[in-house]
Formats: C-alpha cells, structure tokens, sequence
DNA sequence: TAAGATGGTCAACGTGGTTGTCCAAAACGT
DNA sequence: ACGTTTTGGACAACCACGTTGACCATCTTA
C-alpha cells in the first residue's frame, strides 16, 4: 500500500530544506553570504523586540550557552548587538541591528516569494490544504533550534 | 493572502521531526537507544548489499572521511561490519550486521505506521495527495547527509 | 540581612563536517 | 612490462554547534 513509510519524512524534509536553501541563495545574493539556516530562525526567534540569551535558549529549546554561542557569533557577523539593561545589571539584551531586521524583513518575503512558486505549481487551494494538514498532523509544537545535535550528536 | 511564508518551511521540518522522533523512540524502546536520526539514513543508504565508505559518502552527498567517520561509529556500536574486498585489497566492504538488519527493517515498518495514523487523522487520500504534491513540488531530489553541517555549520 | 534564584561567561568534551596530505593497491597507456 | 595516474582509506588539523558543570555578580525573597 499506499507508498513505502520512508518517502513520507525524506520528502518532508527535501521540502523544507529546499525552501530554506532558496532563501539562503537569495539572501547570499543580496550580500548576506554568511548566514547559515540556522540563523533565519534565530533572527526570528530574537524578532524585533529583541531579547536576552537565556530567554532565547528557551524558545529554541536549547542551553542558554549553546544560544549564547550562537549570539556570538551573530554579533561578530554585525546583525545583533548587546547592551546592558538599565533596570538589571545581570541581563544584556539583544537586538538586531538594522541589518538584522533587514535580514528578516528579507526572509519574509523571499518565504512568500517561494510559497508563491509552489502554489503555482500544483496550485493554491492544494498547498493551502497541504499546510492544513500539516497542522492536523503535527499539531502545535515549537520549533527547536537543536537540529545539528539533534539529528547528528 | 494565504498564511504566512515562515509556517510552511516549519510545518515541514516539525513534521519530519515527529516521524524521524517517533522511529527513534520506539527504536530506543526496542534495545536501541544510541542511535541518532542520522543514523538511519546511513542504514537505508549502505542496504542489504553494503558499501564502500567512498560510495556511502557519494549516496550521502558527504565527504569520505565523513561517511568513514560515522561508519565507525556504527561499527563500534556493533550495526556494521568491515571487511576486505578479495578482489580489490584496497577496498573494505561495509556490510550491516544481523542488529543492523534488524534496525532497518524494524525503522521500515515503524514508518509504516506512522505513516498510517497520520493517514487515520486526514484521511489517507489526503495524505497521498499531500506525499503526490511534495513530489511535485520538490521533484527528485536526493537526501544529503550534511545536515549538522548544512543547518549550522 | 542572609539565603536563594537568575543571567552570563568560561572551560571541557563529544559529534559531525570540511579540507589537505599520504600511502598502498588497482587501472591505464605507451 | 613498466611507469604513471586514479582510487580507497586513514590521519591530522580545524571549525561549528550542542551538552554539562562550575563560578561570579546581581536581583529577589523570606
């Protein structure tokens, strides 16, 4: 029946990562060669409220070290930058810089940009419902950030 | 306009995560807690007939010495076996084990049924059409390997 | 005020991937 | 046949990211 149990998640995953790799590409182009997929989520997960590491690490489901790392890195890379809070002299929150929210900004719409391509191609309603069903499936569940330890380590 | 371009890549991954998840889960319950999900894409890719490290790394899209690496690490967990090729002495065959076997086949039909209560909850023409799009959409493309690498590194 | 919780950083360690280098064995070409 | 590639494997160095454990400064709380 139906089809072998294993196409199922390969093709799911095939989806998504071309989906990623299509906004990397693009975003390469437009001068941000350095990023890595795991940034975009990062810069979403940081938005443009900012945050803190700890408070990151949460949201991604990682340590608040392994989130410290990575901010790190996105601040050597100037698309985050930390400051001191004045009301707790413990914390340092995060923000993106004008080049970070630009990234973001970007994203958004390079991600609509190539839903739009699918859609196209095997139709609106169908990738609308594709997504429902997604949803049904999966249910609510967040996002973790600890995908190369997670699939690897 | 439809939903948001950010759900649709991480619909996709949080779905294969959650049958990647659950295989290992119930692997883990079987008497296999050490394997990783990136393991059992290295067992589907070295198959019954077994390989070459040379080989798997091609099949993987992943340097030799990467796939070398995670054979040892199979071999030391007892899923595979090296041994000599009589007709070429550079080569080593690399052959899953009776354990190794018995992972794959077990991860087959583990797949199998969770393809099967995803198909209870939509409905499973819903979900063929779901798997017929993602096809459509993706078209043939391989598995990589390098995701540890791919998404952060 | 003393005790506890919280935010951040450093260090050590493990896994995975990459490139570069080397060697032995097979394949090839003249 | 013999010298020259090519090929399979292994070793080393290096980078990215994740984890846990420890430590300190600061805020909270009893």
């Amino acid at each position: 029946m139906s089809s072998d149990g294993f196409l199922l998640p390969l093709r799911l995953f095939v989806g998504f990562r071309q989906l990623i790799d299509g906004v990397h590409a693009e975003l390469a182009r437009e001068g941000h060669p350095e990023l890595r997929p795991l940034h975009g989520f990062v810069f979403q997960a940081i938005g443009r409220d900012g945050t803190t590491a700890v408070d990151l690490g949460k949201r991604l489901g990682v340590s608040k070290q392994a989130a410290g790392k990575t901010l790190d890195g996105l601040e050597r890379l100037g698309y985050v930058e930390r400051s001191t809070d004045p009301h707790d002299a413990r914390r340092k929150l995060v923000r993106l810089t004008d080049r970070g929210v630009e990234v973001l900004t970007r994203s958004a719409q390079i991600f609509d940009e190539l839903r739009a391509e699918w859609a196209a191609r095997i139709g609106a309603d169908r990738l609308d419902e594709l997504e429902r069903d997604l949803v049904t499936v999966t249910g609510a569940e967040a996002f973790r950030l600890d995908v190369p330890g997670w699939f690897g380590g």
